[in-house]
DNA sequence: CTACTCGGCTACATAGGGGT
DNA sequence: ACCCCTATGTAGCCGAGTAG
C-alpha cells in the first residue's frame, strides 16, 4: 500500500513542527517517520464511537458516550476476528486476544500461544469425543473446551492444569461425561467415581482455575445469593443435599449436580446414610447397580421442619448400617403420610405460603398449586427456594415476558443487567417433580434431565457474568420476536425457557386451554404442569434427545393438555428448540393445534 | 452552529522470511 | 528458539462535507 500515491496534498493540512523530545512527558512514543508522539489509540473503541468514527477512550462509559448521554449503552465494539483465526473458535481467539494486553507475553509468545491453543482445541475435542459417545452434540465438546480455554491466559500452571483437565478422568468435566456415559451405557463403575471423589477431596492442592478466576467467583457469589435462606444459612444447609462433595468450580454446581443425584437416590428409594462420605453418582441411575445413598427418610430426618415437629417419629426408625433400610420403606412412607396430612392442615390455617397461594378464590388452582399444598414433607424446602427466589427480583420478573424489560430491542440491552439464575428454576421443578409424579415417573424424569442438565451446568459453568448476562439478553430480544410473530400468528402457542417455565403465550393457546396468560407468566409455571403425566413425561424424554443429541432441535408428537379444570385436552405438538450463541438450548416453542373428537 | 457521515490516513497487529 | 525486518491486513479516528 502506498500512502504517497493516495494522498491528496491538497487536504493535507500543515504539518505541526516536531517538538524536541523533551517536550513530550515520558512513556510518549515518538513516530521515527514523522518525528511527532504517536497517537494513543483506545484499545478498542466503544459501540457508538465505532460506527461514528470518533474518537473514543478506554473508559467505559467513554468519554464522548458520556458528553452525549449515551453512556448506558457505550460499551466495547465488535471487532472482526482476523483471517488466520477464521478457523479457530470464538474462545481460543478470544483468550489469545487478551494475550494482546498482557506484557508478560511477547509478540512470538502471542503469535506461537495462538497456535497452539487452535491446535490443542482441535486435539482435545477428537479425544474427548471418545468420551461422548451417545448423548452430547458435538457443539457441546467444543463449547466445553472453549470454556476451560478461557482460562488459558493466565499462567503456566493453569494452562498445564486445563490441558491435562480436558483429558483427564479426574477433571470435573470428564467427571460430567464419564458418568453420563457409564449411565447410558449402563455400565456401572461407582467405585471408579468414588474414588475419583475421594482423591478429588483428598488432594486439596489440585488447582481449581475456574473458581480462582475473579470472575467466576463473581457468578458464584450472585448465584450464592439463591443458595442461603431467610436466615442467612446457606440452601444447602437446609436442604440437606451434598453439596461440596463433587469438587466442581462452585458451590451452585455442586448443589445443583447433587439435587439432580437426589432424585434419582429419591425416586429408586433405597435408602443408606446421606451423611456417609459417599457421593451420588448418575452412573448409578440404572440397573441393578447400587444406588444414590439418599431416600425419604433420610431427606425427611435432614429436613429441619420435619425433626422440629416431630422428633419422636424419626427415632421409629433408626438408620441402619447395614443397607437393610429399604425394609422399613413401606413403614417409613406411612409415616410420612400421617405427617404429610397434619402438615397440610397446619398450611391451610396458616395459609403461609404467599408465593404459591396467591390466588383469588374465583380463580382454578394450577397444577402445581394443589399438588404443593398436598406435599408437606418438602414445604421446608420449598419456602427456602421460593424465598431465595425472591432475593432476585429479576428472576421472577424475567420468567415471563420481554415487557417486563421493555418493548423495544435497545430496553432489553439496557436493563437487563443481571442474569437470570437457572438454579433456583431447577430447584422449584425439582420440587415439582418429587411431588406430582410417583417413583417410576420420577426415576424416568431423572434419567432425561441427568442426560442434559450437568451438560448445562458444565456448559454455563465457566461462563462470565457478561456472557450470562448476554445470554439473557439473547433470551429477551428473541422473546421479543417471538411475542411479536406469536401475536400474528393464529397457532395456539407457548415458549419456555429450558427450565420449563413458560416465557410467553399466545391468546389462541389460552383460548384453548383456557388458561389465562397472566396466570402462566406470572406464577413460574411449568410447561409441563399443563400436561398430564405421560406427556409430561415425553416431554423431558423428547428434551433430553433435543438438548444435545438432535441438531433440528424441532419434534412433532401428541401431547394431552389440561385444562384449569383438569380437563384432558389432545393436541398435536410442535416443539422447537432454540439455542444461544454458547449453543446450549434457550427456550422452546411450542405450537399446539387440538386433535378434534370424531 | 451542531451533529452526523464517511473517505482515507495511520497505528498497530500479524505473517512469514532470513539470520544468528 | 529467538530476533529482526518487511509486507500486509485491520481498525481507530481525523477532518471535510453535508443535513437540519
Amino acid at each position: 500500500m502506498s500512502l504517497e500515491v493516495k494522498e491528496k496534498p491538497t487536504k493535507k493540512p500543515p504539518k505541526p513542527i516536531p517538538k524536541p523530545l523533551t517536550e513530550y512527558p515520558p512513556g510518549v512514543v515518538i513516530s521515527p517517520r514523522t518525528g511527532l508522539p504517536k497517537r494513543r489509540k483506545a484499545t478498542r473503541a466503544c459501540i457508538h464511537c465505532q460506527r461514528t468514527h470518533l474518537t473514543c477512550d478506554n473508559n467505559r462509559p467513554c468519554e464522548r458516550c458520556v458528553a452525549r448521554g449515551l453512556a448506558d449503552t457505550c460499551r466495547d465494539g465488535v471487532r472482526k476476528k482476523a483471517k488466520y483465526l477464521a478457523d479457530v473458535p470464538d474462545a481460543v481467539a478470544l483468550s489469545s486476544e487478551s494475550l494482546q494486553y498482557d506484557p508478560r507475553y511477547t509478540k512470538k509468545m502471542k503469535i506461537t500461544k495462538v497456535k497452539k491453543q487452535a491446535k490443542e482445541a482441535g486435539l482435545t475435542a477428537n479425544a474427548d469425543e471418545h468420551l461422548h459417545t451417545h448423548v452430547h452434540h458435538d457443539h457441546h465438546h467444543r463449547l466445553s473446551h472453549e470454556s476451560m480455554d478461557e482460562e488459558a491466559p493466565k499462567v503456566k500452571q493453569d494452562e498445564a492444569f486445563l490441558q491435562s483437565s480436558a483429558l483427564s478422568e479426574t477433571s470435573p468435566y470428564s467427571f460430567f461425561t464419564k458418568t453420563n456415559n457409564l449411565h447410558l451405557n449402563n455400565t456401572h463403575e461407582p467405585q471408579n467415581i468414588e474414588a475419583h471423589l475421594a482423591e478429588s477431596q483428598s488432594n486439596p492442592s489440585k488447582p481449581n482455575p475456574p473458581s480462582e478466576n475473579g470472575s467466576t467467583h463473581a457468578v458464584a457469589a450472585s448465584e450464592g445469593a439463591f443458595y442461603e435462606d431467610s436466615d442467612g444459612r446457606p440452601l444447602s444447609d437446609t436442604l440437606r443435599f451434598q453439596p461440596s462433595r463433587h469438587n466442581f468450580q462452585s458451590a451452585a454446581v455442586d448443589m445443583e449436580y447433587s439435587i439432580i443425584s437426589s432424585i434419582l437416590g429419591s425416586a429408586k428409594g433405597q435408602s443408606l446414610d446421606m451423611t456417609s462420605s459417599v457421593s451420588p453418582s448418575l452412573a448409578s441411575t440404572s440397573g441393578d447397580s447400587p444406588l444414590p445413598k439418599m431416600d425419604l427418610l433420610t431427606t425427611a430426618t435432614n429436613n429441619n421442619n420435619y425433626r422440629r415437629l416431630h422428633p419422636n417419629k424419626l427415632n421409629q426408625f433408626p438408620l441402619s448400617t447395614d443397607g437393610s433400610d429399604q425394609t422399613h420403606l413401606s413403614q417409613v412412607l406411612e409415616v410420612l403420610e400421617q405427617l404429610n396430612q397434619q402438615q397440610q392442615q397446619q398450611k391451610q390455617q396458616q395459609n403461609q405460603n404467599e408465593w404459591y397461594s396467591s390466588d383469588g378464590p374465583s380463580t382454578p388452582k394450577r397444577p402445581l398449586s394443589l399438588i404443593i399444598s398436598n406435599a408437606t414433607s418438602d414445604s421446608s424446602i420449598l419456602d427456602n427456594v421460593s424465598s431465595s427466589t425472591r432475593h432476585n427480583s429479576s428472576v421472577s420478573s424475567s420468567v415471563g415476558s420481554s415487557a417486563y424489560y421493555g418493548r423495544e430491542p435497545a430496553d432489553i440491552y439496557a436493563n437487563v443487567r443481571q442474569p437470570f439464575s437457572y438454579t433456583p428454576a431447577y430447584h422449584q421443578l425439582t420440587i415439582y417433580i418429587r411431588t406430582r409424579f410417583k417413583r417410576e415417573q420420577q426415576l424416568r424424569i431423572a434419567r432425561s434431565m441427568a442426560s442434559y442438565r450437568p451438560s448445562f451446568i458444565a456448559c454455563t459453568n465457566t461462563l462470565k457474568e457478561d456472557d450470562l448476562i448476554f445470554m439473557e439478553q439473547c433470551f429477551q430480544r428473541t422473546l421479543l420476536e417471538y411475542e411479536k410473530f406469536i401475536s400474528y400468528s393464529g397457532t395456539p402457542t407457548v415458549v419456555w425457557r429450558r427450565t420449563g417455565q413458560v416465557a410467553a403465550v399466545g391468546k389462541e393457546f389460552c383460548m384453548l386451554t383456557g388458561w389465562s396468560r397472566e396466570r402462566l407468566l406470572s406464577e413460574h409455571t411449568f410447561i409441563v404442569e399443563l400436561m398430564d403425566d405421560s406427556s409430561a413425561l415425553e416431554y423431558f424424554e423428547m428434551f433430553s434427545k433435543m438438548a444435545f443429541g438432535d441438531s433440528r432441535g424441532a419434534n412433532m408428537t401428541e401431547c394431552t393438555l389440561l385444562s384449569p379444570q383438569g380437563q384432558h385436552i389432545k393436541t398435536t405438538s410442535i416443539w422447537t428448540l432454540k439455542r444461544d450463541v454458547f449453543g446450549i438450548p434457550m427456550m422452546i416453542v411450542g405450537n399446539f393445534l387440538p386433535i378434534l373428537p370424531n
